[in-house]
RNA sequence: GGUCCCUUCGUCUAGUGGUUAGGACGUCAGGUUUUCAUCCUGUUAACAGGGGUUCGAUUCCCCUAGGGACUGCCA
């Protein structure tokens, strides 16, 4: 298409996320959102970092981060990794941006130095709530004087700097998704946009880094919807154009609960592990609120980039099906080609300390490509292949065909089988001389393979007869046909 | 409590002022010359409730209910 036109568009998002740990899936999905947006319109995607919140700070999460995004072939154009032309982009590396536009903010009365203590604002709040009245800083400091503002300042009396909200009237914001959304400025908080400690608040520095980054589409979840006015009203006091906002709904659980670490898994990095692929996830997760126009659900990176649009975003929460998921991950593992899904499945033998070399690998591979959902499937898939399960004889019968008759069969099929030769020992040659000895023995194709397949698997499901004969090559296969013989 | 957001099959969703309300996952049933899986075919099942507006409402408006978010010097 006019793919010149799209490189030069000017659009840019970003992810921003805090470096709290791990990726929570309900992040992955915002950040998804932002990447197809961005992708769509031929814009940029870059990455912040949000560290405003020492406290919550865990080492090593950039990495981690950089990790798992790797790993979902995720790349930012800009970030704290590869740096660009509107850094530095982490959020504590910016404190003196920040002081400078909150100076000027204070200057030209948008916001103001308020000298209560921590200890006043609980009390005040308690008597609030005690008073059924809504939680709301008094605006106690909002009018101080120069002169008692430079007292306080001169004994040393901490201060935070404080966001002046309207008297009265209305904000009427506007949403990309849900349209206009209307406010009432007496509803509205005087928020704090830096701490005491000299360090930003979230709603300071994200309005702040959005306008400096030249950011214009702000996805983030709609838990932010309530704050939203506030942050539309800094753009006005700051005379900056505010970037369009796409607020996201949120992801749920089974239950219709928030999706939280109690109930299972949230972090994108617990379903790597289990062996969910990434294409899987990304396409589940991007139909979570998306709906191509055409039905087709099962979409490549490039056919998502290709009809993804920003207006068809939904804007009701979504339950998270992992049964869903379940299919698609079957769907993606079995379009791998063989050599991909061994490269896949290897490390789970290595995790599990599981000698095995490529060619059983193979094997195990091709038996396994239709049958497991999840990587680490794999495992307990194959178990059987290594280690004979020990079984009751009575599986072996087969419908009316009695323990002692499907023995009889399989000793048939032994002097059959010992007679192969070992350049014959593949799928489709056993399957032709066993089909063909069948019915020179007018036998019934489940009187002779339901026995086989048992003895060799020593399971009631199993791949067949033919693909397990072959992965377990001749004389293990006769080992395990002489073993049903005694049972 | 207050403010704001949301509401179509069990789940993700499409859709329209007049449709047999469509697709996908799941379910169930059948087929694919043995089980399982795959694949194929079919099946199941929804417009939260009540008022309006209208010749007609799932669709537009209002109310109610339910769910959710926010209400921090967290993000």
């Amino acid at each position: 298409m006019n793919d010149n036109k799209k490189k030069e568009s000017g659009v840019r998002l970003r992810f921003a996320p805090s470096p709290t740990g791990f990726l929570h899936i309900g992040n992955l999905r915002s950040a998804l959102f932002g990447y197809f947006i961005a992708k769509s319109l031929g814009g940029k995607f870059i990455l912040r970092l949000e560290d405003t919140d020492q406290k919550r700070e865990v080492a090593g999460a950039l990495e981690k981060l950089l990790a798992i995004f790797s790993w979902l072939d995720i790349d930012f154009a800009e970030g704290p990794h590869k740096g660009g032309d509107y850094g530095p982009y982490i959020q504590t590396e910016r404190l003196e941006i920040y002081h400078k536009y909150a100076k000027e903010l204070v200057v030209n009365g948008g916001a103001y130095r308020c000298f209560c203590t921590s200890k006043r604002l609980e009390e005040m709040r308690a008597e609030q709530q005690a008073k059924k009245l809504p939680p709301r800083y008094d605006r106690c400091c909002r009018d101080l004087s120069t002169a008692e503002i430079e007292k306080k300042i001169k004994n040393g009396e901490e201060f935070v700097i404080r966001q002046k909200m309207p008297l009265s009237g209305e904000v009427i914001v506007s949403d990309e998704l849900r349209g206009e959304i209307k406010f009432s400025a007496k509803d509205l908080d005087d928020h704090v946009l830096i701490k005491s400690n000299g360090v930003p608040t979230y709603q300071f520095a994200s309005v702040i880094d959005d306008h400096l980054m030249a950011i214009t589409h702000v996805t983030r979840g709609d838990e932010w919807l309530p704050s939203f006015p506030k942050n539309i009203l800094l753009y006005q006091a700051f005379g900056w154009q505010a970037p369009k906002f796409v607020h996201l709904p949120l992801i749920l659980n089974k239950t219709g609960g928030k999706l939280s670490k109690r109930q299972g898994d949230v972090y994108v990095e617990d379903y790597k592990q289990k062996g969910y692929l990434s294409e899987a996830i990304i396409n589940f997760c991007i139909l979570l609120g998306w709906h191509p126009k055409n039905d087709q659900e099962i979409l490549s990176r490039q056919e998502i980039i290709a009809n993804f649009k920003l207006e068809e975003i939904g804007v009701s929460p979504a339950i998270f099906d992992e049964e869903k998921l379940d299919y698609l991950n079957g769907y993606y593992i079995r379009k791998k080609t063989k050599t991909e899904l061994m490269d896949l499945l290897r490390p789970y033998f290595i995790a599990e300390k599981i000698k095995i070399d490529d060619k059983q690998l193979e094997k195990i591979t091709v038996l396994a490509q239709e049958r497991i959902k999840k990587l680490a499937d794999i495992i307990d898939f194959s178990a059987f292949i290594f280690k004979l399960p020990d079984y009751d004889g009575e599986l072996l019968a087969w419908k009316k065909l009695s323990k002692e008759e499907a023995q009889t069969n399989l000793q048939l099929l032994l002097k059959l089988i010992e007679k192969i030769p070992d350049k014959q020992w593949e799928i489709k040659e056993l399957e032709t001389l066993i089909f063909a000895f069948i019915t020179e023995n007018n036998g019934k194709n489940g009187d002779f393979l339901w026995p086989l397949r048992v003895a060799l698997s020593g399971l009631k499901n199993s791949p067949g007869p033919f693909e397990i004969a072959w992965a377990l090559g001749k004389e293990e296969t006769i080992n395990r046909i002489k073993s049903a013989l005694n049972k």
